[in-house]
DNA sequence: CCAGTGTCCAAAAGCGTTTTAGGGATCGTT
DNA sequence: AACGATCCCTAAAACGCTTTTGGACACTGG
């Protein structure tokens, strides 16, 4: 293998600057069409095919690269349809404007480890309910921009979707349907502590933006119909996965004063709720209504149809990209979530 | 925002040299403990949290970052989702390997088109139908490695799957059920060329190297069935989607002489292929039978469940990564890949 | 013929880091 | 008391590129 080539070995054997070799790559206007052309063959037969980036970068302090950090690891990250659906939105943008998308490695839930955000990156989209001020002090002490989605980080602009009164309007649709005993099926308020008990104490020191949000909508409609916050049955799932859901599930299912109705924060979760109720005998929705979250395209194959709420996954990860690559002062955005009304819920049978 | 920090900054703050500082981030046991935590914690307070990854990048020539090189834009490739459990396979060394992942744009179709090949990345996972030598030359330009995934390049080394062998099942089991009227549902054969009629000069050219592979390994089977290759009638799908395959199939269903089985080169395929036939009012498997290819996870809710051909998407990722990694010479590697046998095949009505 | 105006190209200064080669202390050994 | 070994640390070069500054040259118009 031959040493590598410069730009300054192209300059060199075709006799002219290495200026006007930059140029005949990055700025065709900087000299004669012929010149150009002569430089670029020559240059390609030599082997030589383009500036390398790590010059360039270091030069500009520009990579043309997005990067994106999620709160998990990636190969579980990828696992999630809604993840997922973010990721092709924000593709969608690199692709069209011909960026490079960086994974980088999860932050996982503990505080010590520190990834390397060191990464050459012009913008960080940043989608974890686990980062800490102090981390997003690291990223941007590094000179790159970041952009939150799905939680909030004082100086940060922000892409979310309306939570919070989704949450709401999916409590008051059972409330309207007439149940009485609820159950919630939460994601883990907390990094650390991994047991499934609810405590208002733990609500109020969460960091998970999501979760909280959620919660406070479902309470907000219990509350106004007056309906006791004790009352509610809240539970947290370790992972937002379906057998997490499972376990949990079974455990509310067999209590003697089983609910009639379960608001789950995602479909996930719901999914795996229901799987628990068939295994139990239990029928959806005629004695157990369940609502789930996300609208992901298992919800509409389940059986039965999941009633949820459906979120724009593909356009939140475009208009992250679109506030990632932007000149201006990026401005936060909330995209709305609407409830969708299919067989999992009904009215509680007299 | 004030001036971004440097080494240099952090060592003339300190009054120690730009070596010590470098050396307490990445050499611990070049100095004494107390020197380094007195520099680190230092600098945190500054705001330095280490070095640069440009600097870094461009002095060792190292980034800590695979790149993959897909055939399709990656807004496109995340849809299918065997790309997207080969990309979980990547990750989930790159998670522990604690390196990035970095998404270059798609090279579509076009000879013409050349991305960003310029990018920091230590080695290449090439899984892209329509890359050609100059491309790969290119690549290699740069310092960078590579590996080649689903298809061929001298001198690159290879992750397959057994794509010949278990077509040549596939079609060894449709034969053995007594079917002698066949259809394959191909992948594109030809970048540029769209219509969807096969020709054997067409087979000759391509470059698609999965495609050349299990058309090859059907072919076989059949010839050893002494079945004549003009019998058979070969039919190419614009793209890997549902959609494409449901146009394709209205069209080969509806003619006079119908085939009693079909081979198609993917689930998705054959997923899109089902969909026409129930349009039509024929049933699988009692009218028509279906094999797929891949296993992907609809390849069992559907109905009738699909026989296919598994394959192992995520420990191809992971190999392909392992490589990537490796710092001994890659060597090449065939993953296998098994018939499973479902719903969607049955011998033909007399 | 001369100033004015373009066009094209060269020299040089960094961008932030790692690493090589080596310089002083300090220590233990003879 | 001298000497080598050991430990801590430093100076300086190199990595490949872009961009600023300005010079050389060939044109124009007066």
């Amino acid at each position: 293998m031959t040493k590598k080539l410069t730009l300054k070995d192209i300059a060199k054997s075709l006799g002219v600057s290495t200026t006007t070799v930059s140029n005949a790559f990055n700025r065709p206007d900087q000299l004669s069409a012929k010149l150009r052309d002569h430089i670029v063959s020559s240059a390609n037969e030599l082997g030589y095919y383009g500036p390398s980036a790590a010059g360039r970068v270091l030069r500009t302090g520009r990579s043309n690269t997005i990067g994106i950090i999620n709160h998990a690891e990636f190969s579980y990250a990828l696992k999630d349809p809604l993840a997922v659906s973010f990721l092709q939105g924000v593709a969608s943008v690199c692709d069209r404007e011909n960026m490079s998308m960086m994974l980088l490695p999860g932050i996982g839930r503990s505080d010590k480890e520190f990834p390397a955000f060191d990464a050459m990156v012009d913008t960080f989209i940043i989608q974890s309910c686990f980062i800490t001020d102090d981390l997003v002090k690291r990223v941007l002490a590094q000179g790159s921009r970041a952009i939150m989605v799905d939680g909030k980080i004082d100086g940060l602009a922000r892409v979310t979707i309306s939570d919070k009164a989704s949450a709401h309007n999916a409590a008051k649709h059972l409330l309207d349907q007439g149940h009485e005993q609820f159950a919630i099926l939460s994601f883990q308020l907390n990094a650390t502590e991994r047991d499934n008990l609810f405590s208002l104490e733990k609500l109020n020191q969460s960091r998970h933006y999501v979760a909280i949000q959620r919660l406070e909508g479902y309470l907000s409609a219990f509350k106004a119909a007056e309906i006791p916050q004790q009352q509610i049955l809240i539970k947290e799932c370790a992972e937002n996965t379906g057998d997490a859901a499972y376990q949990v599930s079974l455990e509310i299912l067999t209590k003697k004063k089983r609910p009639t109705a379960i608001l789950c924060m995602s479909d996930r979760l719901a999914i795996g709720l229901m799987k628990a109720a068939n295994k139990l005998g239990i029928q959806v929705p005629d004695d157990l209504s369940v609502i789930g979250f996300d609208d992901i395209e298992a919800a509409t194959t389940c059986t039965p149809p999941l009633t949820t709420i459906e979120q724009l996954g593909y356009e939140k990860g475009q208009l992250a990209a679109e506030l990632a690559i932007s000149d201006e002062q990026p401005e936060s955005i909330e995209l709305p979530a609407k409830l969708v009304i299919r067989q999992s819920t009904k009215p509680p049978k007299k």
